[in-house]
DNA sequence: ACGGAAATTGACTGTTTGATAAAACTCTAT
DNA sequence: ATAGAGTTTTATCAAACAGTCAATTTCCGT
């Protein structure tokens, strides 16, 4: 017996769902939840407003589907940084990973930050549960690594702050990077440069050595 | 003859401006432009929405108040940072500077925030006039110093990025700071540690002076 | 205390917005 | 080819919204 209450999904379906999720992500991490109006939703999918509630019937069903859609790609990163392995290797891949993410997935960036900015009224028990024992998790790791003499002393969970910062404000800031720097040069040029100062900052700090 | 074309105000213009911009600071800083309507704004200021719409008849005009008055504060840190200095203890006060803003003003790093996040419709132009060349001439301050040996070498925009990012990371992050944090054991200790961390980051780096 | 300017209010307008209903159309498995 | 599920459209609604206006009330210098 076919009890699965799974609502196989036509071929219509779930072209249609991808094009709404891919319009609203555009329309919600530019104008956040309540500057988004689902007429632009849909006209940035290609269709009628009435016909896009078929498949949504709430503006907020749209915007929780991408944040779940979120979650896991954005967590994924830390989740595999490895006790057993390198600390410095570990801690440049880790950084280079979010700063790629920024790269890759800036929409996704600015919808979270959008979200948290905003009071994370949606996702205000997650960061209280899944986030915190993650962070907890990581943090004991990278201690082990301080008490090791592998990494100086310093507060994990501030470092891990440090680097979600440092990275994501390429995506969520960067109207005001690009002003900053002038037109981009070519290429891959802004992003290495990124990656470069970033790994001499984690890693050697400014201060000479004497 | 006076032709002074200044509307120079009353006490009670003053005052009620004043209360405007607070509520609207309030609302906008949380939920961006398009979020926040004139009815919220008007009752956070205790008053009615037409009366509100006698000192600025458009909601945009508050918003354009409230960047106006934001800009000068927040690039003043930048702007001090002083030549003829000791680096180290320029750096180390520059950080410290941004990130008592952080804690003293999270509404305005979390409404500047909003609006480049949203792609800076409004200051755009700032950004690419006034933002820049501060950024360029203070870029070269920082130059000069790498090339006397007194700092590491790394690209001074990108460094001036990270301490952007990682202090406002404090105010406009905020609700995530907390969750993960946990509840705050007591004054000033999460922004000591912020502190702390961030001039051994930034200063010394996380890989051990082997 | 009085007169004019400043401030406040309630009632209103036109528009935008999220959401619904029902009818019309299209696809697909048999 | 056809029946029924799946999809789309037209028409519509009620609420929320920014902003206006005329009438009233309060303030303040004389």
């Amino acid at each position: 017996m076919d009890h699965s209450p799974e609502p196989r999904k036509t071929r219509i379906q779930a072209e249609n769902e991808e094009r709404i999720l891919d319009s609203a992500l555009d329309a919600f991490s530019l104008h956040g939840f309540r500057g988004t109006t689902v007429d632009q939703i849909a006209e940035g999918a290609g269709m009628s407003k009435p016909n896009l509630l078929y498949y949504f019937r709430r503006k907020q069903d749209i915007y929780e589907a991408l944040i779940d859609r979120l979650l896991d790609t954005w967590l994924e990163p830390l989740e595999s940084l490895d006790e057993t392995g390198d600390p410095i290797r570990e801690l440049r891949m880790y950084i280079r990973r979010k700063l790629e993410m920024s790269r890759d997935y800036p929409r996704e960036s600015r919808l979270f930050a959008n979200e948290v900015l905003q009071g994370a009224p949606r996702i205000h028990r997650m960061l209280e549960t899944r986030l915190k024992s993650l962070v907890e998790e990581k943090s004991k790791v990278i201690s082990g690594w301080m008490k090791a003499g592998r990494l100086n002393t310093a507060d994990p969970r501030h470092m891990i702050f440090a680097i979600w910062s440092t990275t994501q404000h390429y995506a969520d800031f960067d109207v005001q990077v690009r002003a900053v720097l002038g037109p981009d040069r070519g290429g891959e040029g802004r992003f290495e440069d990124a990656a470069r100062f970033l790994e001499t900052l984690f890693l050697d700090g400014l201060k000479p050595r004497a």
